[in-house]
DNA sequence: GTCTATAACGAGATAGAC
DNA sequence: GTCTATCTCGTTATAGAC
């Protein structure tokens, strides 16, 4: 059958989620998906190979349904919500730990890296473009650089996955705490013209620090 | 010699470094730290406990120049300036990502998931620290949870670090990102008591939309 | 405490029947 | 495409000489 592929890479992203990285072999991956070891090296050549490809599609699975509702939202709130509701549908599901547990591996493996960087890329894409209309008629808006802060945002998701993981009443107190944070945009934001002076002004002071 | 246990933990962590968590054997360690095979198992039972005590002393020896420098800190765009060089110098040094891949390893394995907690709460702790000093006379003190903001910049500074490894340059643009979003938090602070009044207004508001 | 040697096993990968 | 069988190597861990 065509879909043993599909098998293969659906028992990846499983025995990931399950046992880790270290954890994730030929044989262990085999025995999730139900099927014989050898197929790992017929279908995809190396292990190494079918991460690569299971790590896109674990990210591709993820990433569409979050776009759709990343379309839906109109304040920057609703985007740290929003980030919540994926935090603890990923407790569940997982896949973003599959996504950290291959860029803990990508660290020391450049084709692991190509496959993780563009996984992330799917991530950071549709925040980067929810981010800039939200922004669009605000008046902090140039003064913020979206491109930059979608990463930041991505990355910084990926590290509270895995502080979870070790301290889950932790990882609960940071996520209230960036909840606080980000009525500070707004009410900047609120605040109008007066407080974009003042950003402008403390910004070019700061680049001239920086020099 | 007693210094064989010392070999041991610095080859365990200069082999994470190196090859990643996968990568990383008895054998490998041994070969690192220039000493006999066995003497991992003769001196830490196995292979686990070894890396635990990796975890703890990779983290106490960077967490304590790293918190004496935070004492000296006078705002919280310093802070951040801060962050940047630990960032850069742990991509040299790396031990950041000695953390960071044994807390990927962490997430199926409990007993390292206690090690690894503990190590990050060594950054937490003067992190947490030093925010509440800086904050201890701003009008915004009493609207931002400290604690929960330590261990999200600490969650949050791991995922960076992995992020760094996969797309260097889009790591700097997620710090730079960072750098102009912190001035956000300043100006509100310059701005006093009416932007205070906004904030708690703010605040009451997202509290009863919460419930 | 440190070494050699080795047991016992699981890993990636391949050959070849079907 | 899928299976069994197997090769080769690296792994953890231990036994026992020194």
């Amino acid at each position: 059958m065509a879909d043993t592929r599909q098998r293969l890479i659906d028992g990846a992203i499983e025995t990931i989620r399950a046992h880790g990285l270290t954890g994730t072999t030929a044989r262990s991956i085999a025995a999730t998906a139900g099927v014989n070891q050898a197929l790992v090296f017929y279908h995809f050549g190396t292990v190494h190979d079918l991460l690569q490809a299971a790590c896109l599609a674990a990210t591709r699975a993820r990433v569409q349904p979050f776009a759709d509702q990343l379309g839906k939202i109109t304040d920057l709130r609703q985007l740290l919500a929003l980030g919540r509701t994926l935090h603890t549908a990923e407790r569940a599901e997982g896949n973003v730990m599959v996504l950290a547990q291959l860029l803990a591996g990508a660290q020391t493996d450049p084709k692991l890296a190509e496959a993780t960087a563009a996984s992330l890329q799917l991530w950071i894409t549709p925040i980067e473009d929810a981010l800039t209309r939200l922004l669009a008629g605000s008046p902090v808006a140039e003064l913020i650089d979206t491109a930059g802060l979608a990463r930041a945002v991505s990355a910084g998701f990926i590290g509270l996955e895995l502080y979870e993981g070790v301290d889950p009443e932790g990882a609960q107190a940071a996520l209230d705490a960036l909840d606080r944070l980000a009525v500070l945009i707004e009410v900047v934001d609120d605040l109008g013209p007066v407080a974009v002076r003042a950003l402008r002004a403390k910004l070019r002071k700061t680049a001239k620090n920086r020099i």
